[in-house]
DNA sequence: TATTGTTATACTCTATAACTATA
DNA sequence: TATAGTTATAGAGTATAACAATA
């Protein structure tokens, strides 16, 4: 609709392939960086945002979390597991269908959300960009998002 | 200089962590595509970056690829392992310094060379921005990249 | 039979430490 | 002694396959 694509294809090609690569890049350094200070709160950056997914007020069954993290149900026990150990998260049957175990938050797996989700949404690397720039970055970071796969985003 | 920063701060870090978020999201899709073609090059991920790096007509030393791919030396060894068992690469003895072993590409590995690069610039989730999204995405992503972390980011 | 969670297993990526051969 | 590459080892993430309990 609104699209002007008024760039020859090898030239389009050409840019498009580079804000990939710069994009990539700076994914990168942003991982880097939530990934040191997640290890600072004394997780694991996959425990860490599968704490981020659960909602203390509705208990998730595991099948679910791993639905949610893109990852095989195999997985999610190792992740659980060390939340657990931290204290964090409890395993609870689900009385309605007892094969389900839900993943209930403790209280102090409340309070290290609190934390997790600060170092998730840090920006310091987007400091350097002013308000309307972010908010820029923002539209064209979404309409990728929503837009960019517009098939079988479902689970890959 | 050009910053106008008018946003009260608690609304400007709210709309930056919007946007890390779904940074990160959208860097974890295009990961996720990219892995799985260069799997089909029959490549690992991190195999094809070290391909990437290399340079057909300047035979790098191992030393300086774990400097350019931010890894250590001992992990090199063993993607020049693949790399070389797939005959993309050789290694071969410096002889002005016979401790560095330079990484050579050979001919299959320069076709292969054009086939990882299609891989990492593919864009094919930026196909629903327009060319001037496109531009402005390129400028803003490239500005995060350039002084994202003007101190120390050297090596991290 | 089908599904959930678990276990066992394997592969990849990455880091540290110790070893070797050079310098 | 310092550096380059290697090896050994370990931890983390993720995948598949098989199993027990439950539906």
């Amino acid at each position: 609709m609104a699209e002007t694509t008024s760039l020859p294809a090898p030239e389009r090609a050409a840019l498009a392939a580079g804000v990939v690569r710069r994009l990539s890049h700076v994914a990168r350094a942003i991982r880097h960086h939530m990934d040191a200070d997640l290890a600072a709160l004394g997780l694991t950056p996959a425990a860490a945002r599968a704490l981020d997914r659960l909602d203390p007020d509705r208990p998730l069954p595991a099948r679910d979390l791993a639905e949610q993290l893109n990852c095989d149900r195999s997985n999610v026990t190792a992740l659980v597991d060390k939340l657990e150990e931290a204290g964090l998260v409890c395993r609870r049957a689900d009385p309605a269908d007892r094969r389900l175990k839900t993943l209930v938050v403790t209280d102090a797996g409340r309070r290290a959300q609190v934390r997790v989700r600060r170092v998730l949404g840090d920006s310091r690397l987007l400091d350097g960009l002013g308000d309307d720039e972010l908010a820029t970055l923002g539209d064209l970071v979404e309409k990728i998002s929503n837009g960019g796969c517009p098939e079988d985003c479902g689970g890959s």
